[in-house]
DNA sequence: TATGAATGAGGATTCATTCAT
DNA sequence: AATGAATGAATCCTCATTCAT
């Protein structure tokens, strides 16, 4: 009841606290300190909801990922490329709206320790985001061949640059892209 | 004589053993114990030669920066689409002759309290950077407009997938932003 | 409640540890792990209580003038001799019981880098003492000239000698200074 | 020859560095980095002259022990009260040419640590400069008892502030300490 | 559930001292 | 005699984590 709910809440408070630091100086570099005063909690209290520090950063993935999962629509009309259009509004809106979360996974991609802590969390959440891009391209068909890893650095250096550079026009690159599948078919 | 040259080795081995273990997991996972074992000295030798670990961080920018810009090659035959083919070889041969600067340099750029550290060296790359593109894009008429910031983006993608991933056809990417480039003409 | 007991005793512990041991082997030649011995508490413990070491000497500082000032008692009858009598035996009784703060004080005084530390506690305090004897002078009249400086160095060479010398007959010395005004009356 | 000449040069630089930088900051504050600095000789030199920083320290005491008492000057007239204003004239004068040591004297005796590395040469010169105010005292007659502890303090006290203040009146306090020796007699 | 006091290992940095040149 | 590279213990301080309340 209201106990639960209230539990719940700080929960949380402590996670999105935590994933916005995190997000913002590195999750070596935010202390549980850091944390609990962001999240306006005492030092202790976070290890009543979460055994580790590691282990809270595992839970922000497979949070996030919960979340992002629930968020892929299901596209289906007859046209693939309106379909792809669709797709890919999509995928900028999800990570438009996890900013945070897609800057902690593209931060701890280049990092071999962090990596190591959620080995299983962040391959499975690579390997659903890059199935759903296949899924999509392969509906198309292609008179001249286009590389699905290709298109994945593509859309994947956009992203980056929109999480890193204020004003980003990402709505401009998302038609750039599209012309570049156009172009293909 | 002998002293200097040591002494040049000594601070070379620390620079490369510091840029070997940010790239690998990040600059605030790695102590400086770490950095004088890797480099095989003793931990207070590292101080002999660098002021600090903030301060060791800026001159691998520098260096590497150093290293990066005479890398560069000038290029200047009257084809601009063979120019760029030319600059992107080179791009691609100096990110993997640099490789863990690269990784680093990606890592970097999301993390704020890092980016603090040398924001003047880091800004300074990446207008280079931008600048050495832009200039080889200007050369080439296109038909159909070409966004630069779109192709940068792209460039920067495949990039990051090739430090991140192993075994990455970058070849193969080379020719798919050549052909994009070309279908602009 | 019991927290907030035994936090301030804990509090207190750490700085009469740190002011025996400041007093006995000097601000610099003391370290954070030989307080935490002294007071029996773990290392990191300390840094709950005072933000660095530099602050702990200023707390020192602070709060023994507090006592200090506090332990002045007000004098004033008609007799300004008396008065002064009063006042030197209320100085005494106070260096005596905070005699390792005085030590402190003596030993600071003398070095540069340890008072530009706490540049302005050690000038209020200074201030307080000097003003302290003065008041009391000028109430005297005086028939051949009596130069404060040269009683405040005299006080003060006694004090000195009190906190070095071990039982050192520090009432034989008041009497000799009373002597001393007395005869300039 | 040359050599030696050049050799205690370099050993008197490095004392004198040494001595400067001890009464300035403290014993402990002091590294053998900053005096080779000061002394503008290299880190390891120091080592060739001094075993080790105590030893430094004591041949500071040493030294500059037999200097003050080949200062001291034989003074025997036959008015003993004119032999003290001397004798007064000659110690003060000493103090002001070796104010550094008697700084160094100051911080010294308040610091148990830094007696014991010296306890033997403290002493010494301790012992040597209260018989030779004894001496002259003894030799006067005083019809009021006059207590050598309190001139001692006396004469302290004033040495004390003239090494800490500004400006000090050091004439003026040898006119008071004179007057109130004469009006002892 | 919630607090924050307590721990001691580990962080960056400085130290006295040694030693090959 | 002179250099400064090299060592590792010790410095101050922060950290993740535990636990009594």
């Amino acid at each position: 009841m209201r106990n639960e709910i209230k539990s719940k809440q700080t929960k949380d408070k402590i996670l999105n606290a935590a994933l916005n630091l995190f997000s913002k100086n590195g999750f070596e570099a935010t202390s549980i300190r850091d944390i609990s005063k962001e999240a306006n909690i005492s030092l202790g209290l976070l290890y009543n909801y979460y055994v580790s520090k590691n282990e809270l950063l595992k839970e922000i993935f497979n949070k996030s990922f919960e979340q992002i999962k629930s968020s892929f629509e299901i596209i289906d009309s007859d046209d693939p490329i309106k379909n792809f259009d669709l797709y890919l509004s999509n995928t900028f809106e999800i990570v438009k709206k996890n900013k945070e979360f897609w800057k902690l996974m593209h931060s701890i991609r280049v990092s071999e320790n962090v990596i190591n802590i959620l080995k299983s969390e962040y391959e499975e959440i690579s390997l659903f985001i890059i199935n759903k891009l296949e899924s999509h391209i392969n509906k198309i068909k292609f008179s001249s061949p286009l590389n699905p890893m290709f298109l994945f650095a593509m859309i994947d250096g956009v992203i980056s640059h929109y999480l890193i550079l204020e004003n980003y026009p990402i709505q401009e690159m998302k038609t750039n892209i599209l012309d570049y599948i156009k172009s293909k078919k």
